[in-house]
DNA sequence: GCCAACGTTGGC
DNA sequence: GCCAACGTTGGC
């Protein structure tokens, strides 16, 4: 089993929509390593650290499990979507994406601040600089850590 | 709103 | 295939 950090911008999407539609694919990503692991890396049953980002507080917020594996992400073919790619049809679907359910939202909410003063988290590539991927693996340890601080 | 970092685009 | 220009991300 894997563990992923998703990005997401409360404003559009935060862990309280989570929350009330308890399950929801995780549509819009059009990045291409990202894409790449929502396609072949990403697999039902591993763990998500959901957190927000561009917004006041940036923070870890809840934890959301994989229910589905990668399928084309169908709203690039709507003209009508957030994010329509007139390049991605369904003979050959460019985008991909991946169902999550909801878990959990922390009672205490990793800041992005506090993060970066505990040693567990160093090595975790949302505190690397330049970091940008709107999703990317972390360790076991960087979960757990942070599913520790968010429970306290 | 500023700006650093980095991905993407497109001319050559 | 290089690289400058441009767009986007995201913390501050």
């Amino acid at each position: 089993m894997n563990y992923w950090l998703f990005k997401t911008e409360p404003t559009s999407y935060g862990i309280d929509d989570l929350m009330r539609d308890k399950r929801e694919h995780w549509d819009g990503v059009r990045n291409y390593q990202a894409r790449n692991m929502l396609r072949d890396d990403i697999k039902k049953g591993d763990m998500v650290i959901f957190y927000h980002s561009s917004c006041k507080v940036p923070a870890a917020v809840g934890v959301a499990e994989v229910v589905k594996e990668g399928y084309p992400d169908f709203t690039a073919w709507d003209p009508q979507s957030e994010h329509p790619d007139p390049k991605s049809t369904q003979e050959k679907p460019l985008w991909y994406m991946v169902d999550i359910a909801f878990k959990k939202k922390f009672k205490n909410p990793a800041t992005l601040s506090e993060m970066r003063t505990i040693s567990k988290l160093s090595d975790m590539r949302l505190l690397q600089r330049g970091n940008r991927l709107s999703l990317f693996p972390i360790s076991k340890k960087h979960f757990d850590t942070l599913v520790e601080l968010g429970s306290k």
